[in-house]
DNA sequence: GTTAGCACTCCTATGAACCGAGTGCTAAAT
DNA sequence: ATTTAGCACTCGGTTCATAGGAGTGCTAAC
C-alpha cells in the first residue's frame, strides 16, 4: 500500500509540527502552512485515510490529529530531510577535541555532556569495550600480609585494578616472579581471553617456579574473572523533566530515571544496536518506561575495530533529524580521533 | 520565652503527625489522640500561640497547622524521641558488612545503596578523602613515546592514574630509575603533601641522577597536582519523586536532582559539617532547590582521623528520629570496620 | 483556665454553561 | 472525479455558581 505524494507531504508536515509544538495538529491549521496548497477539507479527507493506516491518531474524537509509533517510523525511514547542521553546532562539537587529551574517558564524558546540551535530551555513551584493548602491563602490590592489588594497564592506558587474597606467609621474590611471568606471557593479550590464558600457560609456569602456586594463581584469576565492563556515561539526566509531554506524569518520570540509575538495562538498551546510526521509537525499545521515549544511537570505531556507542534518549516527539545530524558527525569526529590515537599506541 | 509543658506537647503531636500524613494537623483530630486529654477549643488557643511564636504554620486562613522551620527546628533539638531502631533495620544495615570486603570503596556504595532502600530518601555517602591516605607505591608505565600513565596505590588499598606527557625521547633506564627515587622518598607520605615534596626533595635527587629532569619532573607533578578528591556515592537519587510535596511541582524536583547531579554543590553541602550527627533543615542550607529539603548528615571515622560523612537528603518533613537513628548506628559500625581495616594496614 | 458553641473562612469537589478547535459528512463547485 | 464550502456535532477546557467540609477565632458559659 503505497502512499500519495499528497498524503505523504501531509505526514511529514504533521509530524514536523508536531515535533515543533507537542500540540496535536489540525487541518485548518494545516492548510495555512505555506508548503500546503489546498483546503482543510481536503487534508481532513487525507488524514481519516491515514488515519485509517496507522501513522495519525487522534488524542480525542474531535482533536487534532498526532503521529503514531509508525507514523515516526515511516518519517524516520523515508521523510527525513537531512538537516545540514549549522554552524553553531559543529562549531560546539569540535570544542569537545580542543584540548588534547589523551585519556578516552575525558572526551566521551565531554562528548556525553554536550550532546545534552546541545539537544536538551538526555545523552548516553558507551565507553570503548576495555575487554578488547590488550594488556600492557600487569603490577601486584601486596597492601598488608593478607591481601593485594592487582592492576591492569591497558595499551590504551585504561587502568583496572582489584583487590585479592594473598596466600598464607607468601614469599615476596616468588610474588615478584609471578608478576615477572604473567607480564612474560600476557602481555598483548586482549583482556577477553586473560583468564583463559592465565589457566591453560601461565599455570604451568608458576607450577615450576613457585611454591604453592595455586593458592595464588586462584587469588589472580579471580582477581581479573569479573568482566571489564564498558562503562557508561550520561549527560543532561534530568533533561526529560522539562518535556512538556512529562509534564503531568510523575509516574513516567520516574520510571525512566529509575532505569536510567540501573546501568544495567541501560546496558542492554545500548549495546545491542547495529553498526552505524539506529533508530528505536517508543516501544520498539521492549522497555515500558520507554514508552513514549525514542533513542538514537550510533556507533563509533578505531579503524575497522567497533569500539562503542554514542545515544540521545528522548521523547518521541524527539528532533530525529537534528539528532541523528549530531550523532553522524559527532561519531565520525570520534572515531577519526581514535583511529589517530590506536595508530600511535 | 518558654513553652508550657502542654504547648510542647502539640507542638510535638503536630510534627509527628504531619511527619507521618503530610496532611496539615486540625485541633480535632489532635484532641482525639491519645496522648491529649484536653478539648480541641483549648488546643486551638494553644495552636495559635504557636503560630505567633512561629513554631507552625497555616496554608491559608481556615486550614490545619504546619510545621514551620523553626517549628521543626525545635523539634529536633528538643522534642525528638531519639526512637529505637528496630531488628529489621538492624539486621538490614549489619548485612552491609556480612561479605569479607576489602575495598572501602564497595562497602561505601552498599551502605548509600542500602540507606535509601531503608529510608526511601536519597543517601550520600562522601567516601574517604583520599588526600591524607598515605602513598604505599607509585608506578609509571609508559605508553608510548610520547605518553605514559603514572599509578598511586596508597595505603588504603586506593588506586590514582593520570596520563601525562613525557619528555621527548627519553631513556627508559632513567624512566626506571626516577621511578626508584620516588617510590623511595614518597612512600609512607600522605597524598596532600606529595606534590610539595616533590619539588623540595625529590626535585633535586633527580637533578643528579637523570638527564632532562625538569621535563619529566614537570610532567610528573602535573600528573599528581589535581586534588585527588573525595568521591561522593549516592542511594536513591530518585526517590524524592515519591514525596508528595512534590508531586505538584515540577519545577522544585527538577531543581533538586540539578543539584544531586553537579556534584560540586553537593560536595559543598555535605563536608563543611562538623563532627557527629548534624541536622539542617530547609533554608539552613542555603541553597534556594534545598528549600523544602532536610540534610541529616553523620561523619564516620578510623580511630580518631575522621574520614567522610554519610548523609540522608528528605523533605523537611522527613522521619528526623529514624534517620537519625539509622545514621549513628551505620556510622558507628563504619567507623568501627575502618578503624580495624587501617590498623592491621 | 477550660470548654462548648457558633459564625466565618477557605479549599475542594461537582456540575452546568459556554467557547473553540477540530472532525465527519454532504452537497455543490470545479 | 476531485476538491471545496458548509454545517452539525464532539469533546476538552474554562468559567462560574453551589454545596460541603474541615478548620479557625471569638465569645460566653462552665
Amino acid at each position: 500500500m503505497l502512499l500519495t505524494d499528497r498524503q505523504l507531504l501531509i505526514l511529514q508536515v504533521i509530524v514536523d509540527d508536531f515535533i515543533r509544538s507537542a500540540q496535536p495538529v489540525g487541518s485548518r491549521s494545516l492548510s495555512k502552512k505555506e508548503e500546503i496548497s489546498f483546503s482543510s477539507a481536503t487534508i481532513r479527507n487525507e488524514m481519516a485515510d491515514l488515519e485509517g493506516l496507522g501513522f495519525i491518531e487522534k488524542t480525542h474524537s474531535s482533536s487534532g490529529r498526532v503521529p503514531s509509533e509508525k507514523g515516526y517510523r515511516y518519517y524516520v525511514d523515508h521523510l527525513l530531510s537531512p538537516k545540514r547542521l549549522n554552524q553553531q553546532d559543529i562549531t560546539t562539537i569540535k570544542s569537545i577535541f580542543a584540548e588534547r587529551i589523551y585519556e578516552f574517558e575525558k572526551i566521551i564524558q565531554r562528548s556525553a555532556k554536550i550532546l545534552s546540551e546541545l539537544t536538551n535530551y538526555t545523552s548516553i555513551v558507551l565507553g570503548p569495550a576495555a575487554s578488547i584493548n590488550k594488556l600492557k602491563r600487569i603490577q601486584i602490590i601486596p597492601l598488608n600480609k593478607e591481601t593485594a592489588i592487582a592492576i591492569i594497564v591497558t595499551d590504551t592506558g585504561h587502568v583496572e585494578n582489584r583487590t585479592f587474597h594473598l596466600p598464607p606467609a607468601i614469599d615476596p621474590s616468588d610474588l615478584e616472579k609471578t608478576v615477572n611471568i604473567l607480564n612474560e606471557r600476557l602481555t598483548n593479550v586482549p583482556l577477553e581471553v586473560l583468564n583463559d590464558k592465565i589457566f591453560k600457560e601461565v599455570a604451568m609456569l608458576l607450577k615450576q617456579h613457585i611454591h604453592n602456586y595455586d593458592f595464588l594463581l586462584y587469588g589472580i584469576a579471580e582477581a581479573f574473572k569479573m568482566p571489564v565492563s564498558e562503562k557508561l556515561f550520561f549527560g543532561g539526566k534530568t533533561n526529560m523533566l522539562s518535556q512538556p509531554e512529562f509534564h503531568n506524569d510523575i509516574s513516567k518520570i520516574r520510571s525512566l530515571l529509575n532505569m536510567i540509575e540501573e546501568e544495567d538495562r541501560v546496558f542492554d538498551l545500548i549495546r545491542k544496536n547495529p553498526i552505524g546510526i539506529n533508530v528505536k521509537i517508543g516501544r520498539e525499545n521492549d522497555i515500558s518506561a520507554m514508552e513514549n521515549c525514542s533513542l538514537i544511537t550510533a556507533t563509533y570505531s578505531a579503524g575497522k575495530e567497533n569500539l562503542g556507542t554514542i545515544a540521545i534518549l528522548g521523547p518521541t516527539r524527539m528532533e530525529y533529524s537534528r539528532v541523528i545530524g549530531l550523532l553522524e558527525f559527532l561519531s565520525k569526529d570520534l572515531s577519526s580521533l581514535l583511529s589517530k590515537l590506536y595508530q600511535t599506541r
